[in-house]
DNA sequence: CCGTAGTGG
DNA sequence: CCCACTACG
């Protein structure tokens, strides 16, 4: 009965707009009604390119959840729960042919975010990065939904995710078949980079395997052009786990001298899960002065601080109150200086769904950059 | 059956005589029987005060188990197994009023160690420090009656034991009964230290709480004179386990802090069970150049390098195997030049009881410093 | 995917 | 009181 109301104590809703550098205080924990409903329609207006009456008319009809109103907008009256194609597979046990797709709504492919907050010319640059939390199958076709509602919202121009699973693609190239999907492997759960068709430029990709990895991660990198600049891209999911701390500072050294590796030409962006602790980052000696952890870039902005926090995020039904800042974005300034300056950073994902659980146990992770020629 | 005879493979006994810096190699793994014989006589004449002969005697009438060689000496023979003040309390549920001095054998108290293998002069201070696991029940009268025995062979100048229960202080009351006790709490498990009445003078005491154990450690200090010279003396039981190995290194600091607190023209001498790992110490920042390890002091003698060791103790039944120098002794010199400086270090408890255990999981430390006026 | 406790090897 | 694993809050 809660989902998607007025957010309440320490979980704020989608940023109402981009966080510039620290500095303007906890203001937006104070925002007022009128002020949030604003904001929800023009999400609302974002994704669906309605206009702001159509916006007000669908959410005041949904008591002003959001997905509710997307729902409403986009799914096309039934008569019943079944499902248009037929039954789902009963085949629930191993997991493998789970197919998130059945039920779906109408495909959101090719859905222009043009009223989007996010500023969409060349000067711009957009990133998501997102453990989905694919190993939780508690209704994750609702999450899943509830992630691609997001990226058609922000419509980022690369995304990054991590703990996807095989069936988790299809319902990707479905609800955001705008984007080109590369998955890190096949098997159990992986990474993927999706790429903006109309604006990011696939040039080649490639995977470095982790060598001791006891958990199948590896380091996924893209090599994309983006308004005619080369970029490289990469994500992982470093070694979970406090245990596994030897093995993730492993990773973490792989990840960094991948970065450095890359042609001083390019500037280099590394996003994902890192379950990093900070002295693991003190123990390998700190991040190389050419390697920014954009967060620290940014000020240590405290809205953005933490990106799993059981307390805020109920989906792990956790007695414990913990909270990390696991996901991290690195980048390694291309050497003839700044064509991507990081400008803000904002958490998504912080909304409770319909079904009563957030998209993930992480947030995601909102990144942009100044683009300069 | 295999109790207290020769020993085999990786367990020496009692060392034959006093080590030297390194440099001697491993030759006592070859001890022949008739020496090994020699060494069990000079050891059970100097516990009995008794002659060569005597101590023959004993010891081929128990097969050459000292321990049983030592009980038919000062046990006076009885007809049945009741213990003398009648039974024993039977309420073992709580553990709080175990009675460890039931059917105890006759006092030890006084025994005069003359004839010991320790230098017993103004030239010479001996300590022991051993974590005598008094959390495990199993056994524990006899393996406290075998620490005993230990104690009353070496006849040390001072004591400190780790993991002392309440019940266990009256034994040592009782058993050695030549011996100041200063226990360091009274609840569940707690250090103490022993002074030889007859050599160590107390001037005073006091308890340093470390302020987030989570259980219950402390730092006791013991301010003595011994020939006139003053010395500080301090033991703990530091954190356990290798999870807690930040409180523990927070704990190390503070022993460290008080060590170099102490007045300038104080000897201190730290002994314990640490749980130190050698990378924790190096986390820390090594130890300061005023404080020495005395293992390392004296040149890393393998033959005292492991004070826990799952192979050769099998108290633990442990179906893994591991070794550890958890228990360490570490000395500040007084500023004006060695009054007190370390000369040997031998592991002890290293002989199954009769019992068919050890007194510990941990083995004892028997540290021998030349004082120098 | 936290920290702690408990188990078995 | 090692490590790896599970259960629980
Ligand atoms: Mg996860
Ligand atoms: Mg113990």
């Amino acid at each position: 009965a809660a989902a998607m109301e007025e957010p309440a104590g320490a979980a704020p809703g989608p940023p109402p707009a981009e966080h510039q550098r620290e500095g303007e205080g906890e203001d937006e924990e104070a925002l007022h009604v009128a002020k949030r409903r604003k904001v929800l329609c023009s999400e609302f207006a974002a994704v669906t390119s309605s206009d702001a009456a159509v916006a007000r008319r669908f959410l005041a009809g949904s008591d002003w959840h959001l997905e509710r109103a997307l729902n409403a907008y986009f799914d096309p009256p039934r008569d019943t729960e079944a499902a248009p194609g037929g039954a789902a597979p009963a085949c629930a046990d191993t997991g493998s042919c789970i197919d998130l797709t059945a039920d779906a709504t109408t495909s959101n492919a090719g859905v222009n975010s043009e009223n989007s907050p996010q500023k969409e010319d060349d000067s711009n640059f957009s990133l998501i990065t997102w453990n989905i939390d694919g190993l939780d199958l508690g209704n994750l076709k609702d999450r899943a939904r509830g992630v691609c509602t997001y990226l058609a919202l922000y419509s980022p121009d690369v995304v990054f995710l991590q703990e996807v699973i095989p069936p988790y693609l299809p319902l990707l190239q479905m609800k955001a078949g705008n984007y080109t999907i590369i998955p890190g492997s096949i098997d159990e759960y992986f990474t993927a980079v999706m790429l903006k068709k109309s604006r990011v430029k696939l040039l080649k990709h490639e995977i470095i395997p982790f060598p001791t990895t006891a958990m199948k991660r590896n380091l996924l990198v893209v090599h994309v052009s983006i308004s005619g600049i080369e970029l490289c891209l990469m994500t992982s999911h470093l070694e979970s786990t406090k245990n596994h701390s030897k093995e993730r500072i492993k990773q973490l050294q792989i990840v960094l001298n991948e970065m450095q590796k890359e042609s001083e030409t390019t500037t280099v962006i590394f996003g994902g899960d890192t379950n990093l602790r900070d002295s693991e980052v003190t123990k390998l000696g700190n991040l190389p002065d050419s390697i920014k952890d954009v967060w620290e870039f940014l000020g240590k902005p405290q809205h953005c601080r933490y990106t799993w926090d059981t307390q805020s995020n109920t989906n792990l039904n956790a007695a414990y109150k913990c909270k990390m800042r696991f996901d991290r974005i690195y980048f390694r300034p291309a050497a003839e200086g700044g064509h991507f300056i990081p400008r803000s950073m904002d958490l998504i994902g912080l909304e409770k769904l319909e079904c009563g659980r957030f998209p993930s146990d992480h947030w995601g992770i909102l990144c942009n950059f100044d683009v300069v020629l």
